[in-house]
DNA sequence: CGGTAATTTGACGCTAGTCAATTCATGTGG
DNA sequence: CCACATGAATTGACTAGCGTCAAATTACCG
């Protein structure tokens, strides 16, 4: 993260989703010539960019919305005051700036991870597809009531739970997601920072320190840097429905 | 709140925003002839119903939205374990269903909290106008964005402030879409218990009562049962910022 | 007017934040 | 390729804010 820099628009992608192994998660099943060539005009492929880099910042004008195609990133909303607060991570074929759809300028900003490559799609297409194809504007409401109810968990869960079942929570968050997307689910590389995790769960980053320390004494997971292992699933089912470790 | 009971499904409404005071914040500005009879194909007014009536509850099947006409009310989460939370407080002119969106079955529950009377739009026929009109999609997925960013506000006020200046943010909140909706922005009616407010905030009911004593007592508001009247809303903006009442 | 629920107020304890010091990765340049 | 520098992560000690429990008071509705 040493070297921010804007993601360079190098559009040498072109028809990407026609061959793409994640297709069905961005697009609807029916896949005829007419959405093909809408989507061909509209998506443009990046290469990969470095770790550390802008998609957009918040306060910039709106120009397009991302679909991860691979790697990671953090969406970070900035307040008044300057206090900075991750508000998700984003894993390959999340819709990147759903909070910004119809707003002039970005609501917050987004960083890669880890080199990670994007497919972009400028505004002004998307408004024309969704007001073309009924499937994908349905689909498209969906991804965007999807964060809705991503962003109430979130909340949800700083209300009720205490920080190890924050922790456990968020374990089994990532977990879910990455078996969504076809890999394995207990294998989680933790891209982010500690500092990164304890924002997203509203904790310091001791806190979320000693909680992946204890966790890895009580033989839930297993930790080495940034590659966490799940051991005992069931384990952290209890201690995210707030069950102490003993019951 | 002692007898719950379901909407009664009056319809005896007509063609209900031709004459509304209130259609600027939920339809275009245009409301030409094609749209107007859409709308009144698709829309219902309903008689005002009693405090406590559920318009619908989680898990239901989904088949209808709604829009606040008059009065209030509240959006619970029930989470796996019985938990529930306040999720947000529902004002006229606000959008209610927006989480429930391409869904099978309702998100959450939603309840008045004092006499109230709703708007309502069948799924299938919002479907179909939003299909038709584009200026009707931009303002429905406008508000659904808005509901992105009130979640996420809430999540920041839950990460970074304490117990009074979550509260003073609060007060600040309801006053800011009192105004919106052209209310006085001084004049706030508590019509939900403390309990609610302390769910929605994520604190226990003794910490809000403990607040809204001191805000009293400091001369920021005056209090009076459900009434609350703010008296120095620059003090309640310094609260809200989180700097302690002396600065 | 009485009964019930909501609210207020007080006392106490625990959780997690803060401060501080140490160890450990990471990647950079000689 | 290794030594070093920088920032990240870990660990420990201390503290404060807020939740919990309990009791008293007040509002509300029949």
């Amino acid at each position: 993260m040493s070297k921010p820099a804007h993601l360079q628009l190098v559009a040498n992608g072109t028809s990407p989703c026609s061959e793409c192994r994640l297709r069905a998660k961005c697009l609807p099943d029916h896949f005829d010539d007419a959405l093909a060539s809408s989507i061909s005009d509209a998506v443009r492929a990046h290469p990969p960019a470095a770790r550390g880099t802008w998609l957009f910042r918040q306060g910039e004008p709106m120009t397009a919305y991302y679909f991860l195609r691979s790697g990671s990133a953090k969406s970070v909303l900035t307040a008044d005051d300057g206090h900075e607060s991750v508000m998700s991570f984003l894993l390959p074929t999340d819709l990147i700036g759903a909070a910004s759809l119809e707003q002039a300028t970005y609501q917050d900003s987004v960083i890669t991870l880890e080199r990670s490559s994007v497919c972009e799609v400028p505004a002004r297409a998307l408004d024309a597809i969704v007001g073309k194809d009924e499937s994908v504007r349905h689909l498209l409401l969906s991804k965007v009531v999807h964060s809705i109810n991503a962003e109430r968990h979130a909340r949800v869960r700083l209300e009720h739970l205490g920080a190890d079942a924050r922790m456990a929570d968020f374990i089994l968050e990532m977990s879910a997601r990455l078996q969504d997307i076809g890999r394995h689910p207990d294998e989680i590389l933790l891209a982010m920072s500690r500092y990164d995790i304890a924002s997203y769960l509203g904790l310091a980053s001791e806190t979320v320190s000693r909680a992946l320390t204890r966790f890895g004494e009580a033989g839930l997971v297993s930790v080495q840097q940034k590659q966490l292992t799940i051991v005992d699933r069931d384990g952290l089912l209890r201690l995210a429905r707030g069950e102490s470790a003993g019951d």
